[in-house]
DNA sequence: GATGAATGAGTCTTCATTCAT
DNA sequence: CATGAATGAAGACTCATTCAT
């Protein structure tokens, strides 16, 4: 009965206390992600994905409010991944002793090997972002930060005297924009070839824009 | 999802022949690109368009076979249109006797300003482009299409001397995916002081990556 | 697609303006009243209505919001007419000359005879008047109208001297709710004659009531 | 409405004979009261009862059959507590010797009061009474045995010729229906002074009614 | 050519009830 | 006896598309 006239707060789906819980959860998570790699989110129904899980819709929606939901924890679990492991990386100490042109060739290499799990996903997450505002600021928080980590590196690189570029802000934005796009092309498209020497020249581009020769 | 677009043998609709009817194609062009800028593809109804538009849902079937067909038609006059450009100022000769750097920076300032047009609908080209493989296909072509543009011309540009980067395709889809990323995100939410530095950034990005200082 | 996130304002429905769309819109009405009076208002699906109208779903909704649209509509023709009559009864000069006794009885003579209307109805009208507060309230507007009409008229008879209650206002309420509900009750259950005796008793209650003997 | 309730043979739900039960059985029906009060019945989920009761769903299908089968002990309870209490009141003993406007008054006074408790609830009964036939049923049961006993009352008191009206059944009818429905009226809408009054108006009206001045 | 009323399959979501643990 | 996860039928509502006028 949808829409109903008054209509009682939400009550909290099912906490997974007990083991079991906890792997159904899991369980709806995977054939979410199946379908959604399959089929795109908006063409996925809330029945699709019982089926896939084994279970009734009823069921799903004990432990998620909604399609939504779903898709929204997804996210989450994997752009705080990769915004952990990149902040992490571009922790300044990691640079400073060593040859920042490797750095950067190390940065970009996991980055890019990072928007190879579950790609459909990523396309999804794409997909989205265009569309739900909601979405769209969670991907965003994660640049920022991602961002914010970028010119406190640039600015400790400057205070050696090792940068070229001035306007960190804007260098940090164009890098991120850059590598962003073109891991996320590179997975949505082409072949390992391809990717090697994608990642190649990202680096030098990189290495070129920030350091001196 | 309403009686599933079952794509049966389609006879071709009207053709534009006479002056009304390329009018009256112009104006449901218009009357969609408003209403998808205001509320994004899937959350306008065919029916508003024709309202918008000012005529009923039925004269629209009779231009275009199907809302789809209404986006993939105003995808190509975008695409189409920065293509074009876009290629137009990649050719060779008119890199040959001008500063490489100047050359730059007036295609990247370019390109970002074209990205200044219709933002809305560009949005929706990129929601789109996630979802529909047709549009995909449509919008690699162009990418293809510039991408040889610029490989074209980085060899024009290798042949001189002038070009430091080998791996002329590589650098090519590294090249035009950051632009367009950077462009695009720009475009999506910035203001003209971030967008400036940005060009400038972009500019000093791709310039370094190509020419030897 | 129901519960979309982005959610357009609702387009008007169909407003009739030929004569086929007015038809059908009482066809609409005609087959609610039916359902409702069969199964009551919850158990009636819209797709139930439709069935009975001999349309689709989806032609039911051109012509109304949603299935309470349907019964607020009808709600507002039924009581409507019985509050216009009832307060065009009660217009002091027709009591002035008359004998009141009369009155009383011709009063509560055609108030019982209105609620023999579509009885099915009204009980779909109580039900939701516990239920749903637009509900109460459209039908205590029309209360408070009978209300004051009652006062007025009592005031009028009070200034000649041939009234015997003194506070109007709750003697207005309290003949009003008695004769309402002995009416409801009458209507919903008993048979003729059972009727015959209860106006008569509810007469003599109110006129024993407001006037001397 | 989830699996339609097919009420199949019910093998009876576990009887209270040990004090535990029968305590888990009113913890039950109180949380049940105040979720029914809170958000109305078809609003209440047998989830929100049993958490109210601090106890699982499955635990209160241990005790009672259905949803509806609590509700049902509740309006037992309830009317079967008003209708005492009025019967008991209306024993004609009590009246022969006291002055019948004053035990009018009593007897009416004590009706508004019993509709003071839950109010809620009550609403909740009247909301089925229209709904429901069982409940319909429930309820008129009742109120036949009021009317009995209201009719006994008159009859005695016309034996001793203190009796204005001839027609007792219909004098109980319309009496009944009239204080029920202004005494829930009042409950369900107005304050205290409103409610003083128009006691006072009630108890003017029926005694007039039943009485020679 | 234009109109716009009609169509109806398809979607999400709810919740009373059951039953394995 | 208690638990609470699982069930799945049912319902309101949408909207791309068609077709009689």
């Amino acid at each position: 009965m949808p829409k109903k006239a008054k209509r009682k707060q939400r009550p909290e789906p099912r906490t997974p206390q007990q083991a079991r819980s906890r792997r159904t959860r899991q369980i709806v998570l995977d054939a979410a992600v199946a379908c959604f790699e399959a089929k795109g989110y908006d063409a996925t129904t809330t029945a699709a994905i019982a089926r896939k899980a084994g279970i009734a819709v009823g069921t799903l929606y004990g432990y998620f409010h909604d399609k939504r939901a779903i898709l929204l924890e997804l996210l989450e679990g994997t752009t705080k991944a990769i915004g952990d492991y990149v902040v992490q990386s571009l922790e300044p100490t990691l640079w400073r002793h060593a040859d920042p042109r490797q750095s950067v060739r190390r940065l970009i290499d996991a980055l890019f090997h990072i928007r190879t799990f579950n790609p459909g996903m990523q396309r999804i997450l794409w997909e989205r972002y265009f569309k739900d505002a909601e979405f769209r600021q969670a991907v965003q928080a994660i640049e920022r930060r991602v961002r914010v980590a970028l010119v406190d590196l640039f600015e400790a690189l400057q205070a050696d005297g090792r940068l070229r570029v001035t306007d960190t802000a804007a260098a940090a934005f164009v890098i991120y924009a850059s590598i962003e796009w073109t891991a996320s092309r590179l997975m949505l498209e082409s072949g390992d070839t391809e990717s090697d020497a994608a990642v190649e020249a990202a680096s030098d581009m990189v290495s070129r824009f920030l350091f001196r020769d």
